[in-house]
DNA sequence: AGCCGAAACTAGCGCGCTCCAGTCACGCGG
DNA sequence: CCGCGTGACTGGAGCGCGCTAGTTTCGGCT
């Protein structure tokens, strides 16, 4: 068994179910030349109204569609940006739904490639600069800097939601240091005295979110009471987290703050599961404000990121290194807020 | 100032972004021709062992990646699939993850489009055939079965996970039927008859599954107790279904089986937040089995679609339509088979 | 020696499109 | 009458690659 497989006949042109209409077809059924169909096609002045009328009438008569490879081939632009992101992760979900928007604002195209377990970072990014894109958008990557850094090198690049400094590719994130001391102090706030952290280990803005738990509580004179659980950005890390709780036969903390939604609703599942009251017994808190936060029946209290505007400044940092407009490195955070929803509550005597 | 320079022969720039390396320059480093090159990264023969090894190793030397949109271009096929999929679908996300290995196995590049709420289905399609896919793989789509056929007629198309009989495209599918009723035998062989299904409205398989439901029940002689509440696939649909029968007033049923995963999932919530108890009160039935209904902390008892299968079935379909190995309208129906976890129990006197 | 065929490699066209440099007709002022 | 500007349109050279039809080299066989 010979593992190439030579080229047959079969792996060539497949049976054309009509040849796909060419330019060269629109052009010849209009009898204008190639040149002005693809003028008229891009909108460009250079033609008269009527000549317009009649090729978008005989391309829609033929089913014409402009090929999008030839047309970034032929272009110096592709006009085309790589998304990376996890495809498990509701709030990379949610910020590709906002860089549809935001991308075509700016007149690109998408291409999406979703990193899953059989297919890791590295394949997805390779995949997208082989499709032409001309920029990437890196959704919380969590390969090493250094690799980042790599990639940054070769194709411009914008990370979304990763601390990176110093590396030549632009970063947009929220500042996670306000929004996670926020949620402390609002807890504080509430009479909370014993508040665990669920870590996100080196989950992108899980150090900085750490760390701004730790620097809170101290400011508000409960070291003594700091205590960090490891864990991930995953369902899975915050039930165990609230299982690993719930089974050292010690009183559970009043709240618990968590280093993201998903792990948030691990920890609210396993303990409403085992009969513990959220938010009367224990508060829980996420981080990002993930579209499933907000459903009704989780109605969790969260850090909101302006996911709109994140994506949109992405996109922007992508052009604007495209145009050559400015050189890498730039450094955008947004405020994020607390939005207070149903299972965080005062303490109760 | 004119952004287009011509290409000088000899532009061995450093400056790491300048340009990209393109077959010519791995040729011209190596001191063979293009052609050969080409062969190599096809891993076709007619290349020593000993130039394939230096084309690699001045590739890697400069960066240098395939340009897919070239290579589509003059390749007639393009081997590129394009996927559509519901982001926020946890079943299709699996359907995605599965699809890519699947796909690679037969030689096929994907390319995602996702439907987004501010971006319908006909709009990622189109861009999908803009990317020159050769087929589209559409995950449950929701548009009019006339447009899907209007896209078929276009382009070879797949559709997995609803029934489109009589369409020009293939199918695949699990057997709806056989599967929701094995839910229903289940539960009346634990001793349940009061069983509530909460369907899926006219989402990707739920009129079967609330068929089944149906049949099923009254093959059972359980006609008088069939009771359908008119929901969704999503959580926020089991959800307000389980709000509305608590507040109903009446006790309960004793089982639930939602027309999905996340239609259960908004259901169990909501359940054991009101304090009843899943499954000694009440048995909750999922269906897809998705990533998260096997969450530890969710072990929602479901009907598990073979997704591997299904996936690998899928990209062979489309394989098939191109090469012209037969005509489409393939109806490929799996098993699927009930999967008890830990939602679901016996009635408790 | 002479022939042959496989292995290793090359030349060059063409994929569908964009873009630049024209060409052509037409109107208008000198 | 010519020159000249302008709007409408055309020709053709690529973009980076794949592929067919070669050419050359070389070892083995009669």
């Amino acid at each position: 068994m010979n593992p190439r497989k030579p080229r047959s006949q079969s792996d060539r042109a497949p049976a054309p179910r009509s040849r796909k209409p060419t330019m060269a077809d629109v052009a010849a059924k209009v009898g204008v030349s190639r040149a002005l169909v693809s003028l008229v096609f891009r909108g460009q002045p250079g033609a008269s109204p009527q000549t317009r009328e009649r090729v978008f009438a005989a391309a829609a008569e033929l089913g014409y569609r402009p090929d999008m490879a030839a047309r970034l081939l032929a272009r110096g632009r592709s006009k085309v940006l790589g998304v990376l992101f996890t495809a498990r992760n509701p709030y990379h979900v949610d910020l590709v739904e906002a860089i549809y928007p935001a991308a075509e604002e700016l007149g690109y195209d998408l291409v999406l490639s979703a990193a899953v377990p059989t297919r890791d970072e590295h394949k997805a990014i390779e995949a997208l600069i082989g499709h032409r894109s001309e920029a990437l958008l890196l959704c919380g990557p969590t390969i090493p800097d250094a690799d980042v850094t790599a990639i940054a090198r070769r194709i411009p690049t914008v990370v979304v939601g990763r601390h990176l400094p110093g590396a030549p590719l632009d970063v947009v994130t929220s500042y996670d240091r306000p929004g996670a001391r926020s949620v402390i102090d609002y807890l504080v706030g509430l009479g909370h005295r014993d508040i665990v952290h669920v870590s996100g280990g080196s989950r992108p803005g899980a150090p900085e979110r750490r760390r701004a738990y730790r620097d809170a509580m101290r400011s508000h004179g409960l070291a003594d009471r700091i205590r960090v659980i490891a864990g991930n950005h995953t369902e899975e890390a915050g039930s165990e987290a609230a299982r690993a709780m719930l089974a050292e036969g010690r009183p559970l903390p009043t709240a618990v703050f968590a280093s993201n939604d998903q792990c948030a609703i691990g920890l609210l599942d396993v303990f409403t599961r085992a009969g513990v009251k959220v938010p009367e017994q224990v508060s829980i808190v996420g981080y990002d404000d993930s579209h499933i936060a907000g459903l009704s029946h989780i109605d969790l209290t969260t850090v909101r990121q302006d996911v709109p505007r994140l994506a949109h400044l992405a996109v922007r940092a992508a052009d604007e290194q495209l145009r050559g407009a400015r050189e890498a490195g730039a450094y955008l955070k947004l405020e994020s807020k607390l939005l207070v929803r149903g299972t965080s509550g005062p303490v109760l005597a």
